[in-house]
DNA sequence: CGACAATAATTAGTTAGACTAACGAACTAT
DNA sequence: ATAGTTCGTTAGTCTAACTAATTATTGTCG
């Protein structure tokens, strides 16, 4: 999703945006949002492991072993994707699949440690990213993301 | 990328983090970009053209017109990969190729009307769905994401 | 108890979108 | 004028998504 970043040097930008109007509010928070993203992004590319086997295991480190319908559900997939991606995260270590001893259909899918070890090294190289660029600001700037940065949170949720 | 937007309820979440940790602030930052995006990502859906196929629009309303190779470059995608969608963006009738007057070799893409109409009413519903998220906030809570959405851009162009 | 519908995962085949490699056409600098 | 570079395209490959169909197992109902 990269859309619309871009946004900014329109033939026709409005001109005294700095007032509280919310599409201003929405259009910066959209913008912020995309190129914070990207900024973070070439963390997960230094894992070795595209994007969607990478956030199946995020699936499976944070969210614990699970059936693999229920892993396709969590990533927006269908379970044909979902399988595939299993096969080759499974070949590579990065998890294991057993049986599920409740349903003799069903499989039960769990990050291998070096799976784990992946993911966790993965995320903190992400957040590294973020904190770095957060040592630049001022205290008073930083104060002004911590207040806002619950409402992020609870806006995308409503 | 949905990588991680999952962190939450980790095994070992932090009990305290209500504290000023940078760490806290970034995963916050990186895990509300990821819903927020998320939740405006419908929009995109509704205007029946691809995602890679509208963002490239989108370099073209909002930046004017320009050659392949700009654009693709603003997409951080491949000449060929570029030209390609293109060719499709011209078969629907949503941009317009011509030779370059000044480079024989180039070429010069611009969004037609209908691509501009199409674009500005999606950036429009995108915009609405967090226009009415933001419609829900106390006064307060606003002012804070004011205050907050310029250092966002800020952090991500750093 | 047995037939049969429903569910879990996989396999097969298709499509979109990305890449690299290789190409012709046109520009630029010796 | 000719060597090298740049612009866009074509051809071929790869990943990752989908749907449809298959297999194995479970649950249910007569």
């Amino acid at each position: 999703m990269r859309i619309d970043d871009r946004a900014r040097a329109g033939p026709r930008e409005r001109k005294r945006n700095e007032g509280q109007g919310e599409d201003w509010l929405a259009d910066r928070l959209h913008r912020g949002a995309i190129a914070l993203l990207r900024a973070v992004k070439v963390a997960d590319q230094e894992t070795g492991v595209s994007p969607p086997r990478l956030s199946a295991l995020s699936v499976l480190v944070f969210g614990g072993p699970q059936s693999l319908a229920s892993l396709a559900s969590a990533e927006g997939v269908k379970p044909p994707t979902m399988s595939k991606l299993v096969a080759e995260l499974e070949a590579d270590g990065f998890v294991a699949k057993s049986p599920d001893p409740k349903d003799g259909r069903g499989l039960v899918i769990v990050a291998t440690p070096r799976g784990r070890k992946l993911m966790l090294e993965g995320r903190d190289r992400r957040l590294a990213i973020l904190k770095q660029r957060l040592g630049r600001l001022s205290k008073a700037d930083l104060a002004r993301l911590h207040a806002a940065a619950p409402l992020l949170l609870e806006l995308a949720r409503g």
